[in-house]
DNA sequence: GCAGCGATATTCTCATGAAAAAAATTATAT
DNA sequence: ATATAATTTTTTTCATGAGAATATCGCTGC
C-alpha cells in the first residue's frame, strides 16, 4: 500500500501568470532525467548493477511514472541502463568482450579526433584547452576526489569540441560514460598519478603541430589507463554482495 | 470521433495453452517497432519530413500509443526522427552541417574499421566478403532498384563486423542510417554507375593485406556518394511543396 | 533447525481517459 | 466575396488504474 502519492498538484491549470511563463517550463523534464542519471553513472555515483525505481525518480522530478519510462528507454538504448524484463531496471554491467570492444572504440575515435583537431583548432582554442588541462592539475593537487574522474573526461569531450564534427564528439561521449561503468567494475589500482600530465603533454604536441607525437601521447594515456583494470573472467564481481562475503568469511 | 479502436483484444488473459506459449510472444514489440522504422527510414521509403502517426503504429502493431510513443523516443534520440512539441514526431531532416559531419564520421570509422578488419578477419571470412560483393554485382544488374540501397548499405555493416567490435560496428550502423536520410535530401544524380564494383575491389586489397590500399579505395568510394549530393545552403528544400511550387510558377 | 510452501507486497507493464494544443472546418460580418 | 472569428476535430501528451510477474517474508511440517 505504498505509491506515495507524488500528487502532482497541477497547482494552477495554466498556471502562467503572464510572460515569463511561457519559458516553456517542465516537458524538457524527460531530458532533465536523462542527463541527471547519465551523470550520475558517469561520476561512479551509481554503480553498475544498482537497481532504479521508477517511482523514486517520478516522484523526484514531479512526473508520472509514464515520462520516467520514457527516459529510462532511451538510456537502455545507450547501453547505460539494463531493462530485465518485469524485473526493472539496472544500471548496466558491461561484460569483459564489451569493455574491451569500447577501450579499443575509444583509441580509434580519439586517434580520428586528433587528426581534426590538428587540422581544425585554432591558436586560441588550443590555448583554451591548455588552461582546461592546467586546471586539472590544480584540482588534481588539492586531491577533490569526488570530481577528478569527472573531470578527467571532460578534457576529452572538450578536445572532441575542438575537432568540430559534433558526430564524433556525441559518440565518443557516449563510450565514455560507458568506459565509467567499466572502471567501476573492473579498476584495481586507483593510482591518480598522472592523467591530467598527460593531457598537458598532448596540448603541447597539438601546439607543436606534432600530429603523430600527439597520437602517440594518447595511446600511452589511454593504455594508462586500461593498465588500471584486470579484464579476465570473474573479475567484475569483485564488489558484488556475494562475491564480498567471500572475502570475509 | 476517430480514434479507431485497435481493440487490443487481449485474446485471452493468459493464452498460453501449454508449453510454446512462454515463446515470449509479444512484449519485444517496442523493438520490432523501431526496426521496422528505422529499415522503412533506411532504405528511403519514409521521406524525411513526413509525419509519422502514433495512433496508425499502435492500430497495426496491436498495442496502446503508450508503448508507440518510447519506441518514437529512443528513434529520436538516434536522430533518426524529431519531436516538435505538441506538433507531432516527423522524420528528421539532416541539415548541411550534420550532413558533413555525419560524411566525416564515415571516413574516420571505415578507415578504423579496415584496420581492425586487416588484423583480425581470416581468410574464410573474407571470402564470405568478397561473395556477398559478388551478388551485389548481381543484383546490380537485374536493376531491382528497390533494395539497390539497402544492399549496398549490407556491405558496409558486414565488413564492419568482420573487425569484431560490436561498438563500432553498432554506431556505423546509426551514421549509416542518418545518412540515407541525407542521400533523399540532398542526393542530385542517381548514377548506379559503381558501387558494388568499388566492393569488390576493397576485398582484394583486403586479401592483399594491403592496407593502405583498401584504405584509399575506402575513401574513393566514400568520395564516389559524397559526390552524388551537394550540401550548398537552400538545397534540401528542393523537394519541399512550395520549392516545388516556385519551379512550376 | 531447516526445507518447502503459501500469502503479501512491491514493482513493472501497459491500455485508457482526460486535458491541451494545433489544425481544419464552418460560420459570421464587413 | 473575402477575411476574421468561432467551433469542431484531430493528435499529442501525460497521469492513473488495473493486471501480471516477481520477490519477500512468515508459516507449517519434517
Amino acid at each position: 500500500m505504498k505509491r506515495a502519492r507524488r500528487q502532482v498538484t497541477k497547482t494552477a491549470p495554466k498556471a502562467s501568470n503572464a510572460a515569463e511563463a511561457a519559458e516553456n517550463a517542465n516537458d524538457d523534464v524527460s531530458e532533465r532525467i536523462r542527463t541527471t542519471l547519465a551523470n550520475a553513472i558517469g561520476e561512479g555515483a551509481l554503480k553498475p548493477g544498482t537497481k532504479i525505481l521508477e517511482d523514486a525518480i517520478a516522484d523526484h522530478f514531479g512526473v508520472s511514472r509514464t515520462v520516467v519510462r520514457g527516459a529510462l528507454g532511451v538510456l537502455e538504448s545507450d547501453h547505460l541502463l539494463e531493462r530485465k524484463k518485469n524485473r526493472g531496471t539496472f544500471v548496466a554491467e558491461p561484460g569483459i568482450d564489451e569493455a574491451r570492444a569500447l577501450f579499443e572504440s575509444r583509441r580509434k575515435l580519439e586517434h580520428a579526433i586528433l587528426e581534426l583537431v590538428m587540422e581544425r583548432a585554432s591558436a586560441e582554442q588550443l590555448d583554451a584547452l591548455e588552461k582546461l588541462a592546467d586546471e586539472e592539475e590544480q584540482i588534481h593537487h588539492h586531491g577533490d576526489e569526488k570530481s577528478k574522474t569527472t573531470l578527467s573526461g571532460k578534457f576529452h569531450i572538450v578536445l572532441a569540441d575542438l575537432g568540430g564534427n559534433a558526430v564524433l564528439t556525441e559518440v565518443l561521449t557516449k563510450i565514455v560514460a560507458r568506459l565509467s561503468l567499466v572502471m567501476a567494475l573492473y579498476e584495481e589500482e586507483k593510482r591518480d598519478d598522472c592523467g591530467a600530465d598527460h593531457h598537458r603533454m598532448i596540448v603541447s604536441a597539438l601546439k607543436a603541430k606534432d600530429l603523430a607525437k600527439a597520437q602517440h601521447l594518447m595511446d600511452h594515456h589511454l593504455a594508462d589507463i586500461e593498465g588500471r583494470v584486470r579484464l579476465t573472467e570473474g573479475q567484475g564481481d569483485r564488489h558484488t554482495f556475494m562475491a564480498v562475503l567471500e572475502n570475509f568469511s
